[in-house]
DNA sequence: TATTGTTATACTCTATAACTATA
DNA sequence: TATAGTTATAGAGTATAACAATA
């Protein structure tokens, strides 16, 4: 689509970057198109947002998840959580009650209409995750499990030292 | 952080989701991750928002790349161009002028100053991502490549069917 | 004092579409 | 008619902080 301007060669040469080939940028593009795979599911098939199919997830995989736990879990702070849970609630899908034990905490619970709508999402969710991994061989898709783990500890490193 | 809830093993065993499993999650985290070590330079650093630092590297990679082709090298509507062309502008980073061979096309070129900074940023977003890529064998490295390209094509093919 | 959660506010992004100009 | 670009608008997402309740 595009060549790189060479004008001068020689000691001035420019640091010849492309954006195309650039890491952090492929990866941005591949995990939206990625995301936009499942959302087609959740969002377009079922009208939930990205936190709200979030927090189902958190609360379907352990019901009764305190919502502190579920941003935990869902990668979601506390406000994001809180909206969540509210939007999830008012459509029926999740209840919110106060733990008995420690009444700062608020403990998620599936309704049986919010189970119903996680276990028709949930096939449907983990069959798009199968038909784009099927792309990579067994070896390639052990590699690339590996190196999503070590990718992210050297970024959340990179992160902290600034 | 939390374990499935296994009240009931036998027939109507739940599927047993993981977000913290799930691929295209896992994606989404870590492209965040990485993005963010990038934007801690173009951003933080020289205050520009993620569209403008695309569309720098766009004009920086072909100096008078027409603002559609810059859109498509950077993955960017037409909407997000014109805007961050306009801040770029602003700026006196970059100026836009029109094609005289064909007077729709507005060609895109980096200022003195656009230059200037272009060469500052471009060195710390190569030594951000060879930090990050760092964390691979080159092994690894080169499989992690060539699945970002398959997977790309898989979800690409999974949008257009829906 | 620290933790959990809610609400308010403003800012950024995004998506749709209406519009202009050029071809 | 089709393409390149701008502008308007509303909706979603994000970040900061103030606030309330509980420990």
């Amino acid at each position: 689509m595009a060549e790189p301007q060479n004008d001068k060669p020689g000691p001035a040469a420019e640091p010849s970057f492309d954006l195309q080939k650039f890491f952090p940028y492929r990866l941005a593009i591949l995990a939206e198109q990625v995301s936009e795979t499942v959302a087609q599911i959740y969002a377009d098939r079922f009208d939930l947002g990205r936190q709200e199919w979030r927090i189902l997830s958190a609360i379907g995989y352990r019901n009764g998840m305190p919502a502190k736990e579920a941003g935990d879990y869902a990668a979601l702070d506390k406000m994001q959580v809180s909206r969540a849970v509210a939007n999830l609630v008012e459509k029926g899908l999740a209840t919110r009650e106060v733990d008995a034990a420690d009444r700062r905490n608020h403990l998620l619970r599936l309704t049986e209409a919010g189970r119903a709508l996680y276990l028709k999402i949930i096939p449907l969710a983990l069959a798009r995750e199968a038909f784009v991994l099927d792309a990579l061989s067994p070896e390639e898709a052990r590699v690339l499990d590996g190196a999503l783990d070590k990718l992210s500890a050297r970024a959340r490193e990179l992160r902290r030292i600034g």
